[in-house]
DNA sequence: CAGTGGTCTAGACCACTTT
DNA sequence: AAGTGGTCTAGACCACTGA
């Protein structure tokens, strides 16, 4: 699969977050689009579309009239819940050294609930792989992929466990991963999670339940996470809809 | 009659979630850009922007070179964590029909913590809202703003209370609140809580610890809540980041 | 008032899917 | 080959801010 370069907006984008991140800019103060657009010999429109980039993610924020500024709380948001892609780059981005540790992989039969998730027959096949992510020996995050049988048609070695799934997708499946579609529950851990995350059993935690869907819109993967909610926290920007 | 206040991307994006809710689309198939742009007399960027929004928010999805597509799953989702605005809304958009009971309103003084959010100096005064958004008498929501007392020139009346907070920083305060920075906290409820949510004491719990920031990125408000987890669920939509 | 971001247009070309 | 969405351009006009 060949890979395309990155869009002019991209680029753009990270070139002038390089540049805040640098401290390029006076007083948070960042020029204006005219004037970016100029420098980076682009349109101000690809300009704008870097900007709004930037604004959603909470890098910068915009005053019609006045300027562009950099966002100072919003830099200081590591691991925004909307954008978490790997918890492998998480930790990276909370400054950990992480790991991984492959748990059970075994095959089991669908549930009901989970054939109508992920649009199967009752009984059907699914591949388990359950993971945790550690920090220098610490568990942070325990999590639990469910990938229907009939997609996985090579034989799955403990190896390939380690990967990230949505690359294991790609690799065996051909499947690219789009968006996940994610469920916030708070639980009290039970036993089982309480160990492998290496705290007392009724911890209060975090709990993900999704289902992450292909570059068709067909679910793939039911997943399944806790967290250690003293070491890793996550964050958000809300805003009201449409804005 | 299309016309400018709303701009014509939000008119446009309207106008096609309209069609969508209603059916009108065969198969799920929504019209190529080209004939939006046509139907409803804009240009194809405005039908673009407008439906780059829908696909953000989860109701449609497009595929390069085939067309786009109505997103069923997506559709589903009822209060999108990145886009909660007011408790009441969110309570009406699950089918409810919310009730709000004014708590505690008092003055404190700014705790140290509190006062670096808030960029106040600790002691200084701060107003306490505490609020219960309920469903048929059943507590949903529990929630505390912490304002600067500096904000809130006139006498607060307990019917101000009522109001949706970013209505009162509005009318009292002529700040209008832009966007909150929030983290996610499971807790197992205290006493307190639990009983303003009417549920056993321990109830594992999501927490939210907020802070609002206004059009001038001036923190305006700390908001702390707790929420009914069998009545209220919160879901979201994770992608890569940039995509 | 000049300068900024906000909205919108019309059109070009590309990458990709479908027929 | 035809049709779709993806990217990008150049320019217009508006709404707002700040000196």
């Amino acid at each position: 699969m060949i890979t395309r370069s990155p869009s002019l907006t991209e680029q753009a984008k990270a070139h002038i977050k390089e540049r805040i991140l640098s401290g390029d800019f006076e007083e948070g103060r960042i020029p204006s689009e005219t004037e970016l657009a100029a420098d980076l010999g682009v349109s101000r429109t690809t300009i704008r579309d870097a900007l709004s980039r930037l604004e959603h993610e909470g890098t910068i924020y915009r005053k019609q009239g006045a300027g562009t500024f950099v966002n100072e709380p919003g830099l200081q948001i590591k691991s925004r819940l909307e954008e978490i892609w790997s918890y492998e780059e998480v930790l990276t981005d909370h400054g950990y050294t992480p790991s991984v540790r492959v748990g059970k992989v075994l095959t089991e039969s669908a549930s009901e609930r989970l054939a109508a998730e992920l649009n199967l027959a009752p009984g059907d096949p699914v591949v388990v792989f359950e993971k945790v992510f550690l920090e220098n020996d610490l568990p942070v995050v325990l999590t639990t992929n469910r990938i229907p049988g009939g997609l996985v048609s090579v034989r799955v070695k403990d190896s390939d466990g380690k990967k990230p799934l949505y690359e294991l997708l790609e690799d065996h499946c051909g499947r690219s991963l789009s968006y996940y579609l994610s469920e916030i529950i708070p639980v009290a851990l039970g036993t089982y999670e309480a160990g492998q995350l290496g705290v007392a059993r009724r911890t209060p935690s975090l709990s993900f339940e999704e289902i992450g869907f292909d570059q068709d819109n067909e679910p793939v993967v039911k997943a399944t996470s806790f967290f250690r909610d003293d070491l890793l926290r996550f964050r958000l920007i809300r805003r009201k809809a449409g804005a």
